[in-house]
DNA sequence: AGTCTTCTACGACACACGTAGGAGACGCGC
DNA sequence: GCGCGTCTCCTACGTGTGTCGTAGAAGACT
């Protein structure tokens, strides 16, 4: 995370989805791209994101041909961890538990996704690495 | 949900969980409940952003004494529930499993929470009317 | 009645975000 | 050499957000 202050605004977002789809891309593929998915932005629309995304460190350039070449600088697990652990401390004061009872509850998941899950906490119930042995009083 | 589409902001969200605390409250109860959290805000700032809440729709007001009464249109779990819907949709393009998955593995949840979490999915997975058989075959 | 305190109404300002236009630079085809 | 399309740079504008200040109304006190 680059960790700057500011936060990635929804339109940002986007933009910067479009480019986890196929590093690194020009802004001209980027348009494009975006523009499939209903996004009709104008070209400097995309390019200002782009620069902004580049000020504030989620994206890096670097001019090799004609045009720059954008890459991505965080990863999609970067933003979406960042993005839960603020939902969980703004909402949740850290409970994560309530907030994937919440999600749980409110979603309904897949089969192979509650199995996945299962599996998931059994193994964290196993080894528990964290919350287990301390925290008694 | 006000379903407005007028959003939430930060700050506003603050107060309104400061409102949640305890119903009804006027603004300057308000100010001092958010003081002691560390939020020092100027007492017009609290009162504009009670404005623009009820202006939105997250919060009531009514005059009863010296001065204004305001309480919680909506409840905690209606905004969680929309900022969840609006993550899921925005980043897992509707997989809600999928953020499940990554909250359980980046947060560590305490035994309790496990539990219950296993308990909700052993429900789910028996009713399950989700994904796979369609209400009983 | 005059003053002190408190509340509300209204306005304001700076900055972030969504969105884009115009000016200049640069290579390609004729 | 000249225009044409494309790319980058800079500027801008409207709206939402964070943050208040001020002025006036309404009581409370003396």
């Amino acid at each position: 995370m680059p960790s700057n202050e500011y936060e990635l605004a929804d339109a940002e977002l986007e933009v910067l989805k479009a480019l986890w789809e196929k590093q690194p891309a020009t802004v001209r593929e980027l348009l494009e791209r975006l523009a499939q998915r209903g996004r009709t932005w104008a070209y400097t629309t995309v390019q200002t994101f782009l620069t902004r995304l580049e000020q504030k460190g989620f994206v890096r350039s670097d001019r090799s041909g004609a045009a720059f070449n954008y890459s991505a600088a965080v990863t999609r697990d970067q933003v979406v961890r960042s993005r839960l652990k603020s939902m969980v401390s703004q909402l949740f004061d850290g409970a994560a538990g309530e907030l994937v009872l919440q999600l749980v509850r409110q979603e309904r998941l897949s089969p192979s996704e509650v199995a996945e899950l299962q599996n998931l906490i059994e193994k964290l119930d196993a080894d528990a690495p964290s919350a287990k042995g301390r925290r008694r009083t």
